[in-house]
DNA sequence: TCTGGGGTCCTAGGACCC
DNA sequence: TCTGGGGTCCTAGGACCC
């Protein structure tokens, strides 16, 4: 890597490196979730693969989709029409996490400083490791690349920078498999003609409102002042300058279990309706959705905010702080209930509804307060317990609210798989997969 | 890209308080 | 009692990410 950096002319933007120079690689395992399938299955490799069955809509595809014209969130009879031979498998989430446990751990092998930016993607510090490896920095990262893609069986594409933005920038020019190194030098000609949009942190919005200003490429970004791009962009805007100058402002985040922030669950219906009793029951289903998922990361909520969308996609919300924190659905239900009927107007149609819990805390730390009722609090508790153990062994929602009943006219799509042995044998020593059993629903009031 | 679901972070502007 | 002005806190909504 280059102690120095050289960009802009010099004599209008004189640069001090704020920081010394760090060795930052991003890595993102190509088309992560279709990669796996076909990992595991050897005979639909070098298919078109496509996840998200369950939902109708294109998760995840293949290369061999991808060439075919497949995008994310394509309709599945789209994807179909598209290539008739496609794969087309549910979203198999405990597997893809099973992978990506796997993935972390091989990086850590290199270093501790790690961080985990999504399921399939990581940032990797190696700053003041060439000593350690006698190997350059270049070779390090293709070593690691190269250990991944043997054990796990995929492939990776790695970027190679001296800051967090320019090494994604980097990492997604040379997919699948790709590596890219951009050294300070280099700065100049990889960011002559790169658009806006690729800049993580700059979406379509901030890209549109970019090119008013005549703003196209990250050269024209970065040759800019910082004051113009702050007053335009305000701190987002203004830190993507410096690391997009290579001066590195954020940092590799390491730390296996960072502190969840929110838990959320939403549903799309379609057509959109006004049928109070329906949008209710959707909003209390999220609700029942939402909890069990909190009890199972054994999580409880000390907030929780609900939102509607209507059929023109503007949403609207409201808030509520508990008095205190709890993982029972019931407990939620009454809130959320008071807070959907300060929020629906009869004269909207809606498309959506969603629940979103914050103020996340252990569960063991919860601790009682001095003045709550403590024997309901146990008895909602064992509700809960018992709710999520009949629920697990007969499918979800299985025991569920009697105001969510009439949503059981509607089948549930199960994405049953009923190659679980095959995934089964797949295990490293150490690692399970949760218990998973699907029998007809019933209804049961609470 | 006309729209599926689960997240994080930022900020304008309202509420509230001197 | 009315009014001005300024500071702080908070949250709803937006923008963006995978």
């Amino acid at each position: 890597m280059q102690s120095s950096v050289n960009i802009g002319s010099p004599e209008n933007y004189p640069l001090m490196l704020r920081s010394f120079p760090r060795a930052i690689a991003h890595i993102d395992c190509d088309a992560f979730f279709s990669s796996i399938e076909q990992s595991l299955n050897p005979s639909i490799k070098g298919k078109p693969v496509i996840t998200g069955k369950e939902r109708g809509i294109a998760a995840a595809m293949s290369y061999e989709a991808r060439d075919r014209g497949v995008t994310r969130g394509m309709r599945l009879y789209e994807v179909k029409k598209l290539c008739p031979d496609a794969v087309i498998l549910p979203n198999d989430y405990e597997t893809y996490s099973l992978f990506s446990k796997r993935f972390y751990g091989i990086l850590r092998r290199f270093t501790p400083d790690v961080e985990e930016y999504s399921i399939d993607e990581a940032f990797v510090d190696l700053s003041g490791l060439r000593r350690l490896y006698h190997a350059p920095y270049e070779v390090i990262a293709m070593q690691i690349k190269e250990t991944l893609e043997r054990e796990l069986g995929l492939t990776v594409s790695v970027g190679l920078s001296i800051t967090k933005s320019l090494a994604k920038i980097a990492s997604r020019e040379n997919k699948p498999s790709g590596f890219t190194c951009v050294r300070g030098y280099d700065l100049n000609s990889f960011l002559k003609s790169m658009p806006v949009s690729r800049v993580c942190g700059l979406g379509p919005n901030s890209s549109a409102l970019l090119a008013k200003h005549g703003i196209n490429t990250v050269w024209e970004y970065v040759n800019r002042p910082e004051v113009f791009v702050r007053k335009l962009l305000g701190k987002v805007g203004a830190e993507l300058w410096q690391e997009l100058r290579g001066d590195a402002v954020y940092r590799v985040m390491k730390g296996e279990n960072k502190h969840q922030a929110s838990l959320s669950k939403t549903k799309t219906f379609t057509p959109p309706s006004h049928d109070k009793d329906f949008v209710r029951a959707q909003m209390l289903r999220n609700t029942e959705s939402a909890f069990i998922k909190l009890r199972r990361h054994h999580l409880r909520a000390g907030s929780v905010s609900v939102y509607l969308t209507d059929h023109e996609f503007k949403s609207r919300g409201l808030y509520a702080e508990l008095t205190r924190s709890t993982g029972s659905t019931l407990d939620a239900a009454v809130i959320v209930a008071g807070l959907f009927e300060k929020l629906y107007d009869p004269r909207v149609k809606y498309r959506r509804t969603g629940i979103v819990l914050s103020s996340l805390e252990i569960d063991k730390e919860m601790q009682y307060d001095l003045f709550q009722d403590v024997c309901r609090v146990k008895k909602l508790e064992t509700i809960s317990r018992v709710i999520d153990e009949v629920n697990q062994t007969y499918g979800k929602h299985s025991l569920h609210l009697g105001s969510t009943d009439l949503l059981n006219r509607f089948a549930h799509h199960l994405g049953d798989r009923g190659d679980v042995a095959l995934r089964k044998q797949n295990l490293l020593p150490g690692e399970t997969f949760r218990r998973r059993v699907r029998l007809p629903v019933w209804n049961v009031k609470v």
